[in-house]
DNA sequence: AGACTAACCTGAAAGC
DNA sequence: TGCTTTCAGGTTAGTC
């Protein structure tokens, strides 16, 4: 469920016990579309190689590999990483919950990648139960379509990003700003935050939102993101940080799964429709 | 080109 | 209680 502030977290949080460790083993589930490089090939290709930098372009999390090949993660909607160590209650597989065990995690069949390291403990694990994530090794000076046209990051746009894009386009705002050709990182729960603060209808088309409400947006977008982010990420179903410990910004969405509530600005009830397949949740009143 | 829909998966929660 | 339906933070392939 991760979109960009999650993402960060986790690409902050993992940083340490990843970046300088040489990786001595490669454990992992059995082929699926999950793996975009094969578990086979993963295991040949990552033995022995050190991560050198962990980047994030939108919602991806890029290791840079000393052999200059980068390890491309996408999150999905529920990919977890995490060190070994980390507890929570979400993070414990069925098994050690079912035997009322408090210790950590242990790997579960949902546990894609494992890596373990020369120096010892704690190993990496990416876990996803959904398997809408991603992994993908890019040899050195090789591109990929998936980020050759990502927009740029949502933390460093502009207005005029999101304003060149919406000219002339008859599409709904919010679908524009989900697409990630445009603005990456922005996902589903921003948006409807982002467009609630800047007072735009998500419903509205693209090309009647002007040059400063389109910068208004952006604004709001990144506004939300970095308080996100300082509060480690939300966590309204299973998000969880790689430490174990949950994010506290679910606690400050304004309308984003408040169907039925007051809108926290006027106190109309903030009212739910679907945009682009997506649910999406604004107040009917002083939205436009 | 633009814009919907369906699909990829699993599990929690709500509905009956 | 238990079975069925709905929903979920993402992306992409296919179709009109």
């Amino acid at each position: 469920m991760p979109e960009l502030p999650e993402v960060e977290v986790t690409r902050r949080r993992i940083s340490k016990l990843l970046i300088g460790r040489k990786i001595s083993g490669v454990v992992t589930t059995k082929p699926s579309y999950f793996f975009l490089t094969s578990p086979r090939t993963l295991k040949q290709r990552l033995l022995g190689r050190t991560v050198r930098e962990l980047e994030r372009h939108g919602k991806y999390i890029l290791a840079r590999l000393d052999d200059d090949s980068t390890l491309l993660l996408h999150l999905g909607m529920t990919g977890q990483l995490f060190g070994e160590g980390a507890r929570s209650a979400r993070l414990r597989s069925k098994a050690a919950r079912s035997a009322k065990s408090t210790d950590g995690f242990s790997p579960d069949e949902h546990t894609h990648l494992q890596l373990e390291f020369t120096d010892g403990k704690p190993r990496v694990f990416f876990r996803d139960v959904r398997k809408f994530g991603k992994i993908l090794l890019i040899s050195a000076g090789a591109s990929d379509p998936r980020l050759d046209k990502l927009g740029i990051d949502a933390l460093l746009a502009e207005g005029e990003h999101l304003f060149s894009a919406a000219r002339s386009r008859s599409i709904p705002i919010k679908t524009l700003l989900l697409d990630q050709a445009v603005i990456a990182g922005i996902g589903n729960i921003y948006a409807d935050e982002a467009l609630f603060l800047a007072r735009v209808s998500p419903e509205r088309a693209a090309k009647r939102v002007d040059a400063a409400a389109c910068a208004a947006l952006v604004a709001a977008a990144q506004q939300v993101m970095r308080r996100s982010i300082e509060t480690g990420g939300s966590s309204i179903s299973d998000y969880v940080n790689p430490d174990g410990a949950d994010g506290g910004y679910q606690n400050e969405r304004r309308v984003y799964g408040r169907e039925d509530e007051p809108c926290p600005r006027c106190g109309t009830p903030i009212r739910r429709t679907v945009i682009a397949g997506r649910s999406s949740h604004f107040c009917p009143s002083c939205q436009s």
